[in-house]
DNA sequence: TTGAAAGCGGTACCAC
DNA sequence: GTGGTACCGCTTTCAA
C-alpha cells in the first residue's frame, strides 16, 4: 500500500480475499454481511488505513453530508456565536460545513454557482437572498433555510425582532423618554429594517412622530459618529437597531460628549451579542435565541433533507429582553 | 432536460452535436478547441444551465479546490476576523472553506478524519496538532499551515508573541511599575505559554521573580474573577495573555474594586482584537497583524498545494505595539 | 449472504 | 482540433 496512492476498497477486498462490494457494505448502514467476513474486512481496512473516499460516495449516492453556510458580512458583526453554534449542530448531526462568508451582498450569485457545482445537500443563509435566487434552489432542489431573513416560499427561522423593539420602546415611554433618536442600518438590510419600522410605529403610536433619525451600517464606527448628530438634534433616548452600533453610541456619549448614561442618555440596542454583556457597557438590549433558533434552522433543513416534499416552514422566535444598565427602562408590567 | 436531474457534459454534447470530451475542454483552463465550437458549447450549456459537477470532477482529477479550516473554540474568541481574512482570500484564489469549528480540542481526531475523506488540498490549522497528528498530514500528502502553532516539521505562521510581551513588560517597567500579576492561558495552549513566559523571563530579568499568577481560560469571565484575586495579592500591574481577559479584569478592577485605570492599576493584553478598541476599554496591547498574516499562511499553503515538494516554511510576523489608555507605559525608546 | 457488472460525471490520454 | 475510451472509487442492482 506504500505507493503513494491512498488505499481503495479494492485493495481492503485484494488483501482480505474477498469482493470488493463486500468492503463496500462493510461500511453501509445496513449492510447485509456475515459477522465474520465483517470483522475480516474491518481488520483489513484498519490495518492498511483504509476510509471511504467521500467524494466517490457522494457521485454515486448523490448525498454529500455537506451544507453551506452563507453568511453576510456586515450584518453579523456577531455571528462567530451563531456560527458555532451551527457548526457544532451540523457535526452532531454528521453534516460538513461549506463556509461562504461574503464580504459583498453581491458575492452572492458566484457563491450560488459554486454550491450547485459541488452539491451541497442543503443551504443554510444568514445573507439576503431575492426571490430570483431562492428560485434557483428550488429549481436545483437543494433546500435552504434563511436564519434571520426572510423570502416568500423558502424555510426560514428568525428572531421577531418586531416584538422585542416593540417591548423595548414601550419601555422607554413607560420611564418617561419622549426625545427619542433612531440609529438605523442600511436600507437593504431585513432585519434592520423591521426593527426600525416596528420602533418607528410603536413610537407614533405612543404620538411621537419627530424622531432624528442616522443610518448606520452596523459597525462600531456608524454608531458612534451618529451620536454625535442625534445628540445635537436634541435626543435623550437612544435606539440603535443593533449591539454594536449602540455601544458605539455609548462611548461617543460619555467619552466625547461627556454624557452619563443612563443619567443623560439611554441607549439601546438589539441581539444580545456578547459585547453587549461587557461589564462597561451592560447594554439593554433584546438577546436572540441563538440556540434554539441555530438549532431549529438544523432541524429544519435536515427534515427538507431527508424529505424533499416537507412544505418549507417558517419558525419565529421570540427575543427576551434583556434590563442592564444603558437605559432607564420601565421593568415591570407597564 | 426537465427531467429532474441537472444537465451533464453529455446532455451538452448531445444538445450541441459535438463528443462530450470537447464540452469537458470547453470548460478546462486551456483547451484546445476551435473557436466557433467553443462559443457553441458555451451557449448551449448556458441554456440548458450546465454546470461541472465539482465531485466527479474531483474525483478523478484528485483536485478538490477545497481547504479545511480547523479553528479550536476557545482559544480565538476573536478568530471572526480572522476566519473572515481566511475565507476571503481563499475564495479570491478559488477555494472553497471546509470549516472544522471545535468545541473541545479532542474533538481533533473526528476531524481528521473527515478531512482525508473529503480529499482536501490542503488544511489550515488554528487548533493545536500533537506531533502524530501532524505526521498523519504527511503521510496522506495533505498540505498543512498551521496558524499561531508550531509543529515540528510542520508549515506555520505566527506573530510572534515573545517579542511583543518582552516590548509590553519593558514598558511597564520602565514606567516604574513593580508589582506585577499575570493572567496566564491554559497549559496546553501553545500561545498562551509563549506569552506567558516571555512576561516571566522579561520580569526576571528585571530581578521581579515573585510575579502572582492566575490561569484562565481565556474567555471575559476567567479575567474578571482572575482580577480580583490578583488586587487581593497587592497587584498593580496586570499582565493578560490575551485580550478578552484583560478585559474582563479591567471590568472587574474598575466596577468591583473601584479602581481607575491607569491611574490605581495598569493592564495589558494582547491580540489587538475587535474588543480591545472599543473605547470604554482602549487597551494596551500588541496587535497581530492578522491580515498579512492569513496572506501568509494562504500564500505557503498555495505554495505547497502546489509544489509537494517545497519545505514546511514558517513564517513569523511581529505584532504591533498599540498604546491604549489601560495601562502607565514608556511609549517612547526606554 | 455474496460477487459481477453497470454506472455516477467527469478527466486525460490516445490515435486520427 | 477532435472524438473514443479507460478510469477515478464508490454504490447499487442483480443473479447466483
Amino acid at each position: 500500500m506504500e505507493d503513494g496512492r491512498r488505499p481503495t476498497s479494492y485493495d481492503v477486498a485484494r488483501i482480505a480475499g474477498v469482493s470488493q462490494s463486500a468492503v463496500s457494505r462493510c461500511f453501509a448502514p445496513n449492510a447485509s454481511i456475515a459477522p465474520a467476513k465483517r470483522e475480516l474486512i474491518l481488520k483489513v481496512a484498519a490495518e492498511i488505513g483504509y476510509k471511504p473516499n467521500a467524494l466517490a460516495q457522494a457521485l454515486i449516492s448523490k448525498r454529500t453530508n455537506i451544507v453551506a453556510v452563507i453568511i453576510a458580512a456586515r450584518t453579523n458583526l456577531y455571528y462567530p456565536e451563531v456560527l458555532a453554534e451551527v457548526g457544532a449542530r451540523l457535526s452532531e448531526k454528521d453534516f460538513r460545513v461549506l463556509l461562504f462568508a461574503l464580504s459583498q451582498e453581491s458575492e452572492v450569485d458566484g457563491v450560488l454557482d459554486q454550491i450547485w457545482r459541488h452539491s451541497v445537500d442543503g443551504v443554510i443563509s444568514a445573507a439576503r437572498l431575492s426571490t430570483a435566487q431562492v428560485a434557483q434552489f428550488a429549481e436545483h432542489r437543494v433546500p435552504v433555510v434563511l436564519y434571520n431573513r426572510v423570502a416568500s416560499g423558502a424555510a426560514s427561522v428568525r428572531c421577531d425582532s418586531g416584538e422585542g423593539e416593540r417591548d423595548l420602546v414601550g419601555r422607554l415611554l413607560a420611564a418617561g423618554h419622549r426625545r427619542f433618536g433612531l440609529i438605523s442600518g442600511p436600507l437593504d438590510n431585513y432585519v434592520g429594517e423591521e426593527r426600525r419600522s416596528a420602533a418607528l410605529m410603536a413610537l407614533s403610536m405612543a404620538g411621537i412622530t419627530e424622531v432624528p433619525e442616522v443610518r448606520g451600517d452596523f459597525t462600531y464606527e456608524s454608531g458612534h459618529a451618529a451620536m454625535a448628530e442625534l445628540h445635537a438634534r436634541g435626543c435623550e433616548a437612544i435606539i440603535a437597531v443593533n449591539d454594536m452600533m449602540a455601544i458605539g453610541a455609548m462611548d461617543a456619549a460619555r467619552i466625547d460628549l461627556g454624557l452619563s448614561v443612563p443619567q443623560d442618555l439611554s441607549i439601546v440596542g438589539f441581539d444580545g451579542s456578547g459585547a453587549s454583556r461587557l461589564g462597561a457597557y451592560d447594554l439593554t438590549t433584546v438577546r436572540q435565541p441563538v440556540r434554539r433558533m441555530t438549532e431549529a434552522a438544523i432541524e429544519l433543513l435536515i427534515k427538507r433533507i431527508e424529505d424533499a416534499s416537507a412544505p418549507p416552514e417558517q419558525r419565529l422566535f421570540s427575543g427576551q429582553m434583556e434590563a442592564g444598565s444603558s437605559a432607564r427602562i420601565a421593568v415591570e408590567g407597564y
